[in-house]
DNA sequence: GCCGATTGTTGAAAATACTCCGTGGTGAAA
DNA sequence: TTTCACCACGGAGTATTTTCAACAATCGGC
């Protein structure tokens, strides 16, 4: 579920990956892949990028289903 | 979190790191280095931990704050 | 004291995540 | 058409996770 929050969040929030790859300190072709799934990122990453786009990793990692109490996109 | 989570959960439901790992399908020693905090984790284990205790992936990365709706224990 | 169950720990190998550099492709704007 | 911002994708190399086999330590019960 990483890739398609990781998306949403991201563009939600009008940023680049590049821009996203600044705030977390990621590369930016590893965000790519993230978005596109083709690596398990760990927890660390996922920290830094809920951290960038000012979520929580638990965000980050919930199914699509937008339960009630989401935050605002 | 993950950490104090993982043992929080197991404990909770009086399984053994063994009994965890099995049904995770993850190596004992690396389920006690992870209560330990040795490693980050990759969301991949995490999602598997979590399905191992029946709980959401992003309940084990929550941090501890007990927020309403938490799965019961 | 001895047993069985559980966990900590270590060392090395295998697998995978992550970085860095470069190339090409798309679409929008000048 | 050219330029620019953005993204997909490749390969090579480094760092880290994950597995596995094996042994020490603890605890409770017998």
């Amino acid at each position: 579920m990483l890739a398609l929050n990781l998306r949403k969040y991201r563009q939600a929030q009008g940023l680049s990956q590049e821009e996203l790859a600044d705030r977390a300190d990621i590369d930016r072709t590893y965000i790519s892949a993230l978005e596109r799934s083709v690596y398990a990122a760990s927890i660390e990453v996922v920290d830094r990028l809920a951290q960038g786009l000012g979520v929580e990793a638990a965000d980050l990692l919930r199914r699509p289903a937008t339960s009630a109490k989401e935050p605002q996109l």
